[in-house]
RNA sequence: GUUCUAAUAGCUCAGUUGGAUAGAGCGUUAGCCUCCGAAGCUAAAGGUCAGGAGUUCGAAUCUCCUUUAGAACACCA
């Protein structure tokens, strides 16, 4: 990475003049038109050594410039050293992620990962509530297997649960048999259900000892439980299809209740189990809280296990199963004190994984509230997509001929696009009108970019894959500049696990490739070698366009 | 009530350990198709970074206060 380059040169520099510094720091410019990196440790120097930030300054850039990587290397006030690459240095960078695996980009230390994301309850459509964990996990799932890691996922159903007594309940009042029960019912009873329970105490007492009586393994329970889990399931994973999001583990709730015995166990042994008004429950406040964290309630006073009590079960389960150094959880945000007390059950417990709540914010409608139809629902993923589908399909006559495979691609461009670019942490206003949108910074023009330019390069035949030492014109400079910054954007978008970083990128450097390309033009170009150069440019440009896209989930089309 | 999180252009959002002139898209206005795909490109207009105080050579970013909005807070998930 050229930014580490720097910052060893700067650092053998300081050595010399002994002035070492901790954490030297060089970052790409904000002021592209002085220079292309900059380095603004020369304050900390300066108050360090009691001097003048200038003088110092200049002592630094005396040293660095006669480096062949530099074009210029300057101060300018009050102390910003400021640095154009050369296009040796820049053609250098370029040609090593040319020549070598994954772009030349450094993998880190290995590590098995679980992560859970999805996390759908059976007997309930998939709704807007569920594409950002979707969208999010499948992303920051496909950046950490890129970088070499051991990844396995997890679609985690919530299928043991409350709302399993309150389905079965509902089937069982209306005397629907369990061969004729329909993904409707299901998709009926649930709210119904739900709504009544907090209403009716008496209805809600009922469906938590279905739901106890199915847990300890009433038969008929079970036979229901199995029907709702088969119908429920399939449903699902038709959704996620078409979201092209792929799962390693179809683990629920259910398969955690093996091994919630052993946790039980351990907390026992640890007499970490405490019983509280009928409940068993694990204190998890410390005296350095500056909030009070509730204590985990692991057992219900009628016997019944709850959410923290399978997390927990879970957690065993893929320790014995994976031994994975690190569990990730892609969920709501509002879910970050439960998560919270889990891991510090965990933590009680003496568990070596690492965990990690990567919460999001929470879809809102166009007025900022709860986003719901206008029937006062939240309304299901497939309308979405299909609402999406004929906004695009009338946007335009030409879109009229598209293939139908090419259109689902385009709607899942464009959906999974305008999610990605919003930080994942930050609640977002869901609004269809700028969700079917297909102009400016949206999935269309980075696949429209892709596609300008793999024409061009379908037409034209390069011979070799190495660049020379010549750089062209400004338009040419920036996109060279902004491939080099690929490692940068897409390792602080994967240690960070905000898949929003590498589309903001992503669409930047398509940025650079139009301005490039409504500049300069390839067909009809005599010098034979400016020609070669910008093919493998072009090239290279449109790979990482097409890798990146890959980890966000984002397909090509044939045409568009 | 307590504790968190947020507030940036008309709208939706970026803004890497505090750095130089706060950036995009949409919308608005003005240009660019005899030339590789105009779903594109080039410009213009648009900001008291909620308000106030502090720390610092330097603050959208850190601290405190105020206002506004949202969320979480023991047997839902």
């Amino acid at each position: 990475m050229i930014t580490n380059k720097i910052e060893k040169e700067i650092e053998i520099v300081l050595n010399e003049l002994e002035m070492p510094l901790e954490g030297v720091a060089v970052t790409i410019s904000n002021r592209k038109d002085l220079c292309d990196y900059q380095f603004d440790g020369v304050f900390k120097l300066a108050k360090l050594y009691h001097k003048n930030p200038m003088e110092i300054g200049s002592q630094i850039v005396e040293k660095l410039k006669n480096n062949q990587d530099y074009q210029k290397v300057e101060i300018l006030p009050p102390g910003f050293i400021n640095f154009t690459l050369s296009d040796s240095c820049i053609n250098n960078e370029l040609n090593n992620m040319l020549q070598n695996e994954k772009y030349n980009i450094k993998m880190p230390a290995k590590e098995t990962i679980v992560i859970d994301y999805g996390g759908p309850n059976i007997a309930k459509p998939l709704h807007v509530g569920h594409l950002r964990s979707a969208i999010v996990g499948e992303a920051i799932k496909r950046m950490l297997k890129y970088m070499g890691h051991n990844v396995i996922s997890d679609v985690h159903l919530g299928d043991y649960g409350l709302q399993i007594g309150q389905v079965i309940y509902g089937l069982q009042q209306e005397n629907i048999s369990l061969q004729d029960i329909t993904l409707e019912d299901l998709e009926r009873i649930y709210p119904q259900m739900s709504k009544l329970c907090k209403e009716d105490e008496n209805v809600k007492t009922i469906c938590a000892t279905i739901t106890k009586d199915l847990q300890d393994g009433n038969e008929e329970y079970q036979t229901y439980f199995k029907v709702i889990k088969e119908l429920s399931q399939s449903d699902i994973k038709r959704i996620y299809d078409y979201l092209d999001v792929s799962f390693d583990l179809w683990n629920g709730e259910s398969d955690a209740y093996p091994y919630i015995t052993k946790v039980t166990e351990e907390l026992e042994a640890k007499h970490l189990l405490k019983d509280s008004e009928g409940a068993k429950i694990v204190e998890v406040s410390k005296d350095s809280d500056s909030k009070e964290i509730p204590p985990l309630i692991y057992q219900k006073s009628n016997g019944a296990y709850l959410y923290g009590t399978t997390d927990l079960g879970t957690i065993k389960q893929r320790s014995i199963d994976y031994q994975p150094d690190r569990i990730l959880y892609v969920t709501d945000r509002r879910q970050a004190l439960h998560f919270e007390s889990v891991f510090r059950v965990c933590n009680l417990l003496g568990y070596k994984e690492k965990f990690e709540h990567l919460g999001f914010g929470t879809v809102n409608g166009p007025d900022g509230k709860p986003f719901k139809t206008r029937a006062g629902n939240t309304p299901k993923l497939e309308e979405l997509f299909e609402e999406t589908k004929q906004t695009f399909l009338n946007s335009s006559e030409k879109n009229q001929g598209m293939n139908e495979s090419d259109l689902d691609i385009l709607v899942n461009a464009i959906i999974k696009f305008a999610d990605l670019q919003n930080n994942r942490e930050k609640d977002y206003i869901f609004d269809i009108k700028k969700f079917s949108q297909t102009t400016g910074k949206t999935g269309p023009y980075i696949l429209y970019t892709y596609l300008r330019v793999n024409k061009i390069l379908t037409q034209e035949n390069k011979q070799s894959e190495t660049l020379n030492k010549i750089i062209y014109n400004k338009e040419d400079r920036d996109l060279r500049l902004k491939i080099i910054e690929l490692e940068s954007a897409l390792k602080y978008a994967v240690d960070t696990r905000l898949p929003s970083l590498l589309a903001n990128y992503l669409y930047e450097l398509c940025v650079n490739i139009n301005a490039f390309y409504e500049k300069n033009h390839i067909n009809n170009l005599d010098d034979v070698n400016k020609k070669e150069n910008w093919l493998i440019l072009l090239a290279l440009s449109n790979n990482i366009i097409k890798d990146m896209l890959d980890l966000l989930s984002i397909k090509i089309p044939e045409r568009m």
